[in-house]
DNA sequence: GCGGAAGCGGAAGTACGGTTCCACTTGTTT
DNA sequence: AAACAAGTGGAACCGTACTTCCGCTTCCGC
């Protein structure tokens, strides 16, 4: 993001469009590992040319992530306008991990595992949230899940599907766990079955 | 693994002793990026010594993340003992969980988030299936828990606690995920709550 | 206690990959 | 179409961390 976008010239624009399309295939097939020259050759552009529009690798792998992020807000908005509020919650978690499905890169991101702190993405996080607490407040008034159920049990999940993605590759495999998960979240129909009650500590965490 | 215990030295019994002590904290501390010199210092060793009894970092990961397994294994056999079966499968898998609550190079490799294929612990992964299925079968026979969970499940399972473990610390974050999804595996007492179907795939993955 | 095999230490070798730098090219403005 | 700023390419640089190598030390059987 060093430059302007306006001032920019247009073969500047070009090849910043081409590294960010290389940059999401390659991040998305190989992982944060993948390289720099890579990318660069991948677009079509010498390294120099990705490091002007990128200061450093781990700004353009952000810029990946951000733009997931974006895409999650997207399909949580359009799940908002699903009439009863458990199709529109299942809805929001299955839509969602079916866009991350073939990006290994944003698997790994969501898991926490590489070092990158994914620094400046805040605003896209904060703005999902925002969306993600709104479909869950609706479900719980609804009575169609967990009364407990909050944005960081949502956030807990992804991490646990994007990570069974990353690890047991195959449709089935994650489909199958957010099946077990998410019926662990849906309350019963008539209403109050009990946790399992196995841990002491598990209500203790803080809130938000 | 390259040297007889036999025929082993006294020093060279004690100084790989030293070293699997050393690599275990360092690598539940800082995780699969632990430096092989850090290691050696911090088993009061040379560089070269490490490299006598393990031929490569991996094999030296490799033999930390065998042990685990080998635990895993172990409290399975204990958690068997249990009368209740679902008490049985739940003790296991909290036990388990556990176990590796301050380990986060094993988590990081439970989530299999780093290029290194633990190749050689095939044995130990084996050993841990058969008494995990041995228990599961248990509990399903005694229509304690979804008639469906398998070892996979397990795995999927253990997978996604860890990764909640690594990428969200704090011990009641990781008990609520363990709720989440045991309240979803055990079956309510009466028998046949139908598992919210969202997915068309999720049963068509292949068995075991 | 001697001899030699086993083991040790750690400096140097090496590979890898992100980042810099600058001579050269291209777009844009007048 | 001239002139200059903006942009480009990629060889070279550099830091990091795994691994090797070999002269020295330690153990242990005789």
């Amino acid at each position: 993001m060093a430059i302007d976008q306006r001032t920019q010239r247009a073969d500047a624009r070009r090849n910043r469009e081409r590294i960010i399309s290389a940059g999401r295939e390659l991040f998305a097939r190989e992982g944060p590992q993948v390289q720099m020259d890579e990318i660069a050759t991948h677009a079509g552009v010498g390294i120099g040319t990705v490091y002007r529009h990128f200061p450093t690798k781990e700004a353009l792998l952000t810029a990946m992530v951000r733009d997931r992020f974006r895409e999650f807000a997207e399909i949580a908005l359009l799940a908002e306008e699903i009439a009863d509020p458990r199709a529109a919650l299942q809805s929001m978690i299955l839509r969602s991990a079916e866009a991350v499905e073939g990006d290994s890169g944003f698997q790994l991101a969501m898991m926490g595992s590489n070092e990158l702190e994914w620094e400046g993405i805040e605003e896209e996080k904060a703005a999902l949230a925002e969306v993600v607490t709104r479909i869950i407040s609706r479900a719980t008034a609804a009575g169609a899940i967990r009364k407990d159920f909050c944005f960081e049990d949502f956030a807990m999940m992804m991490c646990g599907i994007t990570s069974t993605m990353y690890y047991q590759p195959g449709n089935a495999n994650w489909r199958r766990h957010v099946d077990l998960i998410l019926y662990g979240v849906c309350a019963p129909d008539d209403g109050q079955r009990p946790a399992p009650r196995l841990s002491s500590g598990a209500r203790q965490r803080q809130s938000v």
